[in-house]
DNA sequence: CCGATATTCAATAACTACATTGAATGTTTG
DNA sequence: CAAACATTCAATGTAGTTATTGAATATCGG
């Protein structure tokens, strides 16, 4: 990853842009993403989650400071690391719908999702809405709340993955419960019901998230 | 690049999304990307409008094609590339946003620009508007046709980069040229701008693109 | 079916990225 | 100011990527 390039000016552009691809081009580094779309988080806790070398998760963290997606603050023994904006997850976004269109792959590994953990099958739209009506679900939105403000399903309650355990509580064990996310394979809402399906609730996702509800003309939520 | 790990399935999906960025991470593969948002092409013509070796472009179409950007047909001697779907433009758009706002590089680069060709200095939109409504402008929507029909600057032509050459005697060279395209540093609007002035046409850039333009509640026209 | 054209393949060498390890730096707490 | 902790740095080996070259394959026109 040099830094700049004495080609023309277009090519120096293109360079910069394939920098921030580049960097996002990496399994764990997207995880991180991941995790940082849900706040503010210390390295520490970061190689946690992941499971990996702190050495490992410094290093990746610093190349994405390099291409400009996190930044740093010190605070006190931390290295506090967050998004620099929510551009980010918008291109992470971008790029993951362009999978879940166009990779086969993607599909198979998701159908092996559902047959490992039997019946994770989704519920549909329409399925959901007379549920809605009738009263006999709580539906999850396991988005960051930025994205929840800015609308969701009538209804739903905003549980960012983060602080699922923690509100497990409020939520009611006789009632099915929905959850869902940003699109038909996002993996936080596949993370919740398989989190939630471990505490003995009954749980299954939504089939598609929430673009592909507002765009199918269903009434949202602000 | 190997293709599926029998690692867990959340880390299975990342890499999946992983291969898509990382194939997205490399300048000549965007410009690749750039010309297709144009129209099908062949390999040789792309070879050449990048002036590199037709094996190389070959090989990274390739690479493309298994990361699902961008699928092939063969048509007689020839083999047509194309974007699969629109989704790959918008992925490139969103990790161009992410550098535009956050590599001080970009920018630095950007007034390079500028600055080796004196007074490519962009119009504003407010004065853009009242530009428009005196007719003194002609304005260059120089995107593809299909991002021209969802939303433009009222009484702008669309003329994408590609046809640009073809059309010039279409245009009034006693007035002065705008083009504009998907944002403040979308290149295609540089490039725009630059042949024009080579042909002797007095053109400028709009400050920024499309998006920003409907965002400030302008008139947009579809 | 032969020659011309378009594309892909295969092999190589130079380069870049990655994980791993242990040491070095910086910060708080006692 | 020393001990404990969080993070980064530096060095290493391994693996993966890229450009380059020339040969191989596929298609068309005669």
């Amino acid at each position: 990853m040099n830094l700049v390039s004495s080609t023309s000016p277009k090519l120096a552009l293109f360079e910069q842009f394939a920098l921030v691809a580049k960097t996002l081009g990496h399994p764990q580094r997207l995880e991180l993403i991941e995790q940082l779309g849900q706040g503010p988080r210390h390295v520490d806790l970061l190689a946690d989650k992941l499971g990996i070398p702190i050495a490992n998760v410094s290093q990746h963290l610093q190349a994405m400071r390099r291409a400009g997606l996190v930044a740093a603050e010190r605070q006190g023994k931390f290295v506090i690391y967050r998004l620099t904006g929510p551009g980010v997850l918008k291109a992470v976004e971008a790029i993951q719908r362009v999978a879940e269109v166009n990779l086969a792959e993607v599909d198979k590994v998701v159908r092996g999702y559902f047959d490992q953990r039997d019946s994770l099958e989704p519920i549909s739209r329409d399925e959901l809405q007379s549920r809605l009506r009738d009263g006999t679900v709580t539906v999850l939105d396991v988005r960051p709340p930025d994205e929840y403000a800015l609308g969701h399903v009538p209804g739903a309650v905003n549980v960012p993955l983060g602080e699922l355990e923690t509100r497990l509580s409020t939520l009611d064990p006789a009632q099915e419960v929905i959850a869902y996310c940003r699109g038909p394979y996002c993996v936080m809402s596949f993370e919740a019901v398989a989190r939630l399906r471990q505490k003995g609730f009954s749980a299954r996702r939504l089939q598609d998230g929430m673009p592909e509800w507002a765009a199918a003309g269903q009434p949202v939520e602000s």
